[in-house]
DNA sequence: CGTAAAATTGATATTTCTCAATGAGAGTGG
DNA sequence: CCACTCTCATTGAGAAATATCAATTTTACG
């Protein structure tokens, strides 16, 4: 365990500024409540590895990420993890009802986030029911998403699972980065393995059979996509 | 396919007298509010195995369960199925971003439901921030149980798989009906089964291997616990 | 460079699925 | 009221997918 290297940033950012305003939640706010919103956020950087809040924790933060990739997981008692999601830039964090985080996370590579204290941002959601409207949008998404990931863990084939990971990762990096059949993959194998409900060595057979077969080419840090009709066939399956 | 015996009751019904009133959406209405909300809603049957709605569907109403139990769930285009849960009175159902439903809704027995016209309902919402409220909070506590359920989906064993759902379900019907170490299972062994990510085999032999070591008892319509801290083992591993 | 971590590959084990047969309840019509 | 039939559930035997364990190989990092 080393020494954490969590920094926060001085204020002085704009949120005019700012790379995820557009698409994150405050794209609902209007410029007058920008310059408000401006103060109530900090920005705070964590490096690889760290964990930025972890589950059962008191949730005292809201936060939205800025930059990087962060893996969200949950932990059962015997260190079986599952990871419910990846985050990534426009991502907002820390919703909850029963005052703890039900899930934990972690930096993948180098983050910054906008992190907001609970009660002022309550405060400021309160009056602000297009704020209030865009969150529960944002949640609405996950629901969905969430449900997608779940037929997947429970009715997919490890091939199915790989080959939806994959086009489904490329699809939003498109979003943020635009389109190539470069799809980098910033988490590790045994990231991939527990968001899929898969183990590490299944993973890789899975990618090296995606290679033999011509359909993808394994690359440092990422994977080509040689045959996209090819896998997208494994994902309409 | 026999036709569909769905009836729609005239009008008449009052918020106040509602069996889920307290504990549904509409319990963040103050008495005022509902008589005007109870021209809205419209109480809707469906016998046992009808579609309420379906996937892909343009989401034209909401939904707010009142009587009976769902299954909510995904179909793969081969005919994979992949519950996504099964929904009780007081459930809301309708909640979209795209316009259109992200999963199937079927009766599992007798099913009455208060269907709420989406435009309508939009405008009643509109001003008031609390239902607002509410309604985020319902999708934010659904976001929490759907990861859950995916820890389930990717990381349990068929025994631990089963012994969860007998608790949760029996957990869930708690808040409804009381505690008992009878719980009913309405729905088939194949829902389980598509809910769970196992075969209808598999949840039937689990069921009898929980019997022979004396955990449960199978009985018509249901299971009796008969050693809770057996099945609570599996559940906690 | 040298060491540690991550990824791949192989051999084998285990779990769960698939296919097939049997059994039990519920509703139906004689 | 009783066979009959249909659906649903259970059970068994064997197959298939994926996990586990172990050994390399590759990459990252000091």
């Amino acid at each position: 365990m080393r020494a954490s290297v969590t920094t926060i940033e001085p204020n002085g950012h704009f949120c005019s500024d700012c790379a995820v305003r557009g698409f994150a939640v405050c794209s609902s706010l209007d410029p007058a409540e920008l310059r408000e919103f401006e103060h109530l956020g900090c920005r705070v950087h964590f490096a690889t590895g760290e964990t930025v809040f972890s589950e059962e924790d008191i949730a005292t933060s809201f936060y939205n990420l800025l930059e990087g990739v962060m893996r969200l997981y949950k932990l059962l008692p015997d260190g079986r993890r599952q990871i419910v999601g990846f985050a990534l830039p426009g991502d907002f964090l820390g919703m909850n009802i029963s005052g703890r985080h039900n899930f934990s996370a972690d930096a993948i590579g180098a983050v910054t986030v906008c992190q907001f204290a609970k009660a002022p941002f309550g405060r400021f959601i309160e009056d602000r029911p297009h704020l209030l409207r865009r969150i529960n949008e944002l949640a609405i998404r996950e629901l969905s998403q969430a449900r997608d990931h779940m037929v997947l863990l429970g009715r997919r084939s490890a091939d199915e699972k790989v080959a939806t990971f994959l086009l489904g990762w490329r699809e939003r990096l498109f979003s943020l980065k635009g389109s190539s059949n470069m799809v980098p993959l910033p988490m590790s194998r045994q990231d991939i393995a527990d968001y899929l409900g898969l183990t590490i060595e299944t993973v890789s057979r899975t990618f090296t059979k995606l290679e033999r077969h011509g359909a993808i080419e394994i690359v440092h840090g990422g994977i080509g996509l040689r045959d996209r009709a090819r896998v997208e066939a494994l994902v309409a399956a």
